[in-house]
DNA sequence: TCCCTAGTTCAATGTTTATTGAACTATCAA
DNA sequence: TTGATAGTTCAATAAACATTGAACTAGGGA
């Protein structure tokens, strides 16, 4: 176990691995958790998606999802703290994730989504 | 060969499926170039794509984009045309398209896009 | 020290995907 | 009616993907 996995560049983003990303059901719902989550703490860790999937497939997407430039993941003991890398894609691609996160609001129910006042307070 | 094929209406497009969609490079050039030929004409043909892959890989890649609401292909004798939901799309996710395609424009080169100049005039 | 918790890694499985070429369908023009 | 053109459909293939459970690693607390 590596003290701290490996993360693309900003300038290693790439759209369609990033538009890949959020195609899956299960990455989307993390990252619009996360990005929920945004208005209280930045960070959540990898246990407040549990409710998602099971531990090891979580740990699948969670790999996806930094590969791709678009979470970042610190490791504090125990834990991993992962939040979203909002400057990185908004310098990359203006508007872009902003306009996916309000896509998925729009079809919350559709897509299962968590609903805001199930967002962990002091998270 | 069926006269007309289908599309799923409006409220089907599902935003996963747009996703995934325009996270291939063949279909994300697709739509580029469909998005850049709506200064000139909304439509353009089959064989206008030909540049990008083999005629049977490009009418899979076709397919996929028809069936995921992305676009329109009108049967018109030997030829099909095909242009952007685009009004179907901003219903459905306001902003998303436009964000996309500037992505996209932003790294046309690293993506291998058509540039503005090669625009089929009045096609 | 011993165990519990948190999370990753690995191997195995079945599914979906992109790509290719060949066969096919349909329209148009000579 | 013959031939050319435009595009789809089919079958086969190899690669990538999501999911599962078991094994593993590391830190923290009793």
């Amino acid at each position: 176990m590596s003290r701290t996995p490996l993360h693309p560049t900003r300038e290693q983003i790439e759209l369609p691995m990033v538009l890949d990303c959020l195609s899956d059901p299960i990455r989307l719902a993390i990252v619009y958790q996360l990005a929920q989550q945004e208005r209280v703490s930045s960070e959540l860790r990898c246990g407040d998606f549990n409710g998602l999937s099971g531990k090891s497939n979580l740990a699948y997407h969670f790999a996806k999802l930094r590969e791709c430039g678009l979470m970042l993941t610190r490791v504090a003991g125990t834990n991993r703290f992962m939040r979203l890398r909002r400057e990185d894609l908004e310098a990359r691609f203006p508007g872009l994730l902003d306009a996916v996160l309000s896509s998925a609001a729009k079809d919350a129910d559709r897509l299962q989504l968590v609903s805001e006042c199930d967002v962990v307070e002091g998270g």
